[in-house]
DNA sequence: AGCCAGGAGATTT
DNA sequence: AAATCTCATGGC
């Protein structure tokens, strides 16, 4: 369990050993036209939403064991459920409540991922808490380049999306997935993504308005698997795009996108080949990663950007 | 200018 | 089942 205080306009959230507030701020920092936060002198603003409520936090690095939540424009929690569902959010955010050791022990004798991390010890893989941003962000990723996948996320965001204005600057909140469901693929033409992409998202945007697709009935199958079948199952989503998702929103640890061009990348940088490793070397290379595939990939990414 | 990008679905073999 | 084709658009 999480230990976290509150204060009159704060939260302090203790984090473990394993964590390096910085190392963390890097990865966020990774795209200067990301859209959904801001950072500045080492401090992350964004809105988070909880129990129906938005609210603009700012989070920053109290000192080495906790980070600071304030709060910003006059939307600060004042039930004790609100601000714990803040503490919820912030740790699911930053992965706080995960033991990172036994990946590290396992890590430091792999060949891959020993300068990994090394170079980025503390980095957690950074969430992405709310599904329908996950999927559209997935599905938005999917056969382009990250900086254009950047655009067509802020494109999509300012055009769909709401926002807390604060001292001159937008902080947008995603578009919910009940607006994108009553959309066409014509409301959605000023995005230059594909019309297939523009399909994908409403009718997932749609399954989600009607209840057939949440968070909650994914995280309460059994297993890895059961919920990589149910979400290839909808069309845009293959096994890249589930895996993805159970990565960064479902948090499985043996979440694996093996056929992610940035870990094929990733793997033949830090290996110094001269050619793409086939999927059965990277099968291979895996092999010694059981149960921490996702963490594994998260690091190897890094390494490229 | 041409290749490729944090792929997926449909069609063919 | 596995290989191949098509989609589709900006960045480098």
């Amino acid at each position: 369990m999480i230990t976290w205080k509150a204060k009159k306009h704060h939260i302090f959230i203790e984090t473990p050993a394993s964590f390096d507030f910085k190392v963390n701020l890097d990865y966020l920092q990774r795209n200067a036209n990301e859209c959904m936060y801001e950072i500045e002198n080492n401090r992350i603003t964004r809105v988070m939403k909880i129990n129906h409520m938005r609210t603009l936090v700012r989070i920053s690095e109290a000192d080495r064991e906790n980070i600071v939540v304030e709060f910003l424009a006059d939307t600060e929690p004042i039930l004790l459920e609100d601000k714990k569902a803040i503490v919820h959010d912030v740790c699911e955010w930053f992965d706080l409540e995960r033991n990172l050791l036994p990946f590290y022990e396992m890590g430091w004798q792999d060949s891959l991922l020993k300068q990994a991390i090394e170079r980025f010890y503390g980095l957690r893989v950074m969430g992405l808490n709310d599904l329908f941003e996950a999927l559209c962000w997935g599905i938005l990723g999917q056969q382009v380049s990250l900086p254009f996948a950047y655009t067509l996320k802020r494109q999509f965001v300012e055009k769909f999306g709401d926002s807390l204005d604060y001292n001159g600057k937008k902080y947008w909140i995603f578009p919910s997935f009940d607006k994108i469901s009553r959309l066409t693929v014509e409301d959605l033409a000023d995005i230059k993504m594909t019309k297939r992409k523009r399909e994908y998202i409403i009718d997932v945007a749609k399954l989600m308005a009607n209840g057939d697709l949440s968070k909650e009935k994914l995280l309460h199958l059994d297993d890895l698997k059961q919920a990589e079948e149910e979400l290839v199952r909808i069309r845009g989503i293959g096994p890249w795009t589930a895996n993805y998702v159970l990565m960064r929103c479902l948090r499985y640890q043996n979440a694996f996108p093996i056929d992610d061009v940035g870990l094929i990348n990733a793997i033949k940088f830090v290996m110094g080949m001269d050619r793409k490793p086939t999927k059965e070397e990277i099968r291979a290379l895996a092999s010694q990663w059981e149960n921490w595939e996702s963490y594994a990939t998260f690091y190897l990414w890094r390494m490229l950007y």
